[in-house]
DNA sequence: GAAGTGGAAAGTGTATACAATTTCCCCGAT
DNA sequence: ATCGGGGAAATTGTATACACTTTCCACTTC
């Protein structure tokens, strides 16, 4: 599973994003990033120029790459977009499910169960997102799949500065319901809690200011 | 207006794949667009990471970049998001629709409409595939639209080489429907007929294996 | 002391150089 | 005639060089 240079860059700077520990607004310097990682500028602009596109950065022009800060406006937006999408392929989802789709749903979530109740906080948030991504391609979507793990990135951004352990077993806590209801066939039932678990995680935004970022320097060295 | 080269050079090929000037399988070699740009190998590279994000080429290690030339089943699975997406999307809008909003969709099939009488093939496939994005910008959904925007250039890949003149017509005509449903405030009529619309299109999706892939020196002119 | 200014330092934007890989064609062997 | 091998040409992958812009700080001026 060798990878070029160029996707690794994406994807540490991608998982450090996400995970939070590169803060919203943070300036990512091209040179040290190439030192970081051990090659030449080159590379890492070819990364951060794929991170700008998956909105995870946000690229100025003769300023440089900063960590993207996605407005509110924005986020309920993207939650937006999510709720049409997995409302249909809940509806789908729970139109055709076989017994094997849904073991593999059920382990999912006893996986986040575990997770959270070990404490393992970055494999809780990829968990429960991935819950969402798991789904789509038990479908058999491809397209979906990868669309929705953009989308989640981006919800990451936002949602994750504030998320808590509470919060992380209330999601945990709507899948293993969302999967009951898939199991009995009750689409209504299964879109609706689908909707609900949506609606609520957006509740859980705040209008918060985020703090000034910090420099980059420290942060870099847990890439 | 001024936009960074990179983007101009996205811009031009993203135009010139979606139009299909050229064709799925055709090599895009850097030193020649790069001639063909008066820049370096360096803006093209970027130009081409960035449309490998957004799957209009395939780039293979090594080897160079590809216009993408996606599968039926990839096909499907992006009309299948898209139905996904605009079921929820028309019957949201249906529900909240101004007289201010309505004009503008009227306004811009009326716009089809000429394009197609004028038998202006480009404007005729730019302006099909804006209606959808259209209706998303006028929702004030500005993620639901690039989204969209993104998919149909997708679609855009497979269809276009098999929409004919007729297909177009009846297209915009859907789109005319559509809009005096949403007119009318039905929501389920509406969404009843955006999603026979998007059917209708899959429909038309020959299985035929595509051309093998011609030299790109000549189209490259036309940029 | 605050505000403005010059200029060095830092950082980004683009081109070019060079290494590594693939492609293509010629030629000989079977 | 076909298949394979080898090496030159073409092309991609990565690093580096240099121009241009922004940032930052010391210094002057009011």
């Amino acid at each position: 599973m060798e990878v070029s240079t160029t996707q690794h860059i994406v994807q540490a700077l991608t998982k450090a994003i996400v995970e939070h520990r590169l803060a919203p607004g943070v300036k990512l310097v091209e040179q040290k990033l190439a030192d970081h990682f051990g090659v030449s500028r080159t590379l890492v602009r070819q990364a951060l120029y794929q991170l700008e596109n998956q909105r995870l950065i946000v690229l100025e022009p003769a300023r440089g790459a900063f960590v993207a800060s996605p407005s509110i406006e924005e986020a309920s937006q993207v939650f937006e977009v999510r709720r049409m999408l997995e409302a249909q392929m809940t509806r789908h989802f729970a139109e055709q499910a076989t017994p094997a789709q849904l073991k593999a749903l059920r382990e999912h979530v006893a996986q986040e169960r575990e997770a959270i109740n070990k404490g393992d906080a970055p494999g809780r948030i990829e968990l429960l997102g991935d819950f969402h991504v798991r789904m789509a391609e038990l479908m058999g979507n491809q397209v979906l799949a990868e669309l929705l793990s953009d989308l989640i990135s981006r919800c990451a951004l936002i949602t994750l500065m504030y998320q808590s352990t509470d919060a992380a077993e209330a999601s945990n806590d709507d899948h293993l319901q969302i999967v009951e209801a898939l199991a009995l066939g009750d689409a209504e039932k299964s879109v609706e809690l689908m909707d609900q678990h949506l609606r609520q995680v957006i509740g859980h935004l705040r209008l918060e200011k985020y703090p000034a970022a910090r420099d980059t320097t420290d942060t870099l060295a847990g890439l």
